[in-house]
DNA sequence: CGATATTGGTTGATTTTGTAACCAACAACG
DNA sequence: CGTTGTTGGTTACAAAATCAACCAATATCG
């Protein structure tokens, strides 16, 4: 494609991207959505605790790019279904820790299976080859080519 | 990776296309944001009228894989702005032909202008073997992968 | 110290989306 | 024909995302 005109909208990259996140997405929305009750946000939260540890909610919103409105409802909720706590750290008594519960950490284990199994057969179709570009392609266009397994 | 506990969200492929898709949607969202004032469904349906020429509201969703609802409002929108008008036809009065503007097809040939320089830039750090398989991974992942260019 | 700015986090108001019910026009079938 | 079922499209109501204002704790700097 080498003018405008000729410029077609399923291979406009942020329009794939999208459609392929939203379907990609909805589908494994049931899996934490038919167990748990959870939206989005909050399966993301709770796998960010599971997996690197306690952190603040800011850290989350650092890494995950999710506003801190949204992490903060999101923590709220999994709070309510028990499935972390809050700690308020003494030394600086507005941030607050957050670590799972038993009850969280049983959900992140299950889910992060399910999760790992999905990606599995997403990627079934593709080549090795096709799985790292695709990946590497994405990992930069999120806008995080650097800073993708820092902490 | 080979096992869930290893399991990283940086590389879970709905989490990493959704931020990819995130980052570059909300980039050249500011493009028909500040410009005409449209929302993303707006966008897509004058550029669906722009680049295939009329059809009725229910082709769009079809085809774009966006929700009645969404495409009646974003039509709503767009009439309210004088970039495309309804025609009932006359052989089945349910259904309305849509049709740009003079100002609606002005204002699609200014932002497929922009989303196609915008798409360039975005795939330039990319080699023509990278651009390639991304779009077909995407395209697959997209869940159309034998109608993209159909119709 | 005390005034001001900054930071972590929450809450409220507005906007946008999603879900379901709905209406009008047409089709199918007795 | 008329009853029932579908289809294109809109509207109403609930869920969620966005944005701005806010509070309390801490840092900064005169």
């Amino acid at each position: 494609m080498s003018h405008p005109s000729d410029f077609d909208l399923s291979r406009f990259t942020p329009y794939l991207l999208n459609l392929a996140a939203e379907n990609t997405g909805k589908s494994f929305q049931r899996t934490y959505r038919d167990r748990y009750g959870m939206l989005r946000t909050e399966w993301r939260v709770l796998f960010h605790l599971g997996r690197y540890g306690p952190m603040r909610a800011r850290d989350i919103c650092d890494r995950a790019q999710v506003h801190k409105t949204k992490v903060s409802r999101a923590v709220a909720a999994l709070s309510d279904k028990r499935f972390l706590t809050r700690t308020t750290r003494d030394d600086d008594r507005r941030e607050a820790m957050l670590s799972l519960t038993k009850a969280g950490e049983a959900a992140f284990r299950d889910l992060i299976g399910a999760a790992w199994q999905f990606d599995q057969d997403l990627l079934a179709p593709f080549s090795p080859q096709e799985r790292r570009i695709l990946i590497a392609c994405l990992t930069r266009l999120a806008g995080r080519s650097d800073d993708v397994d820092a902490i």
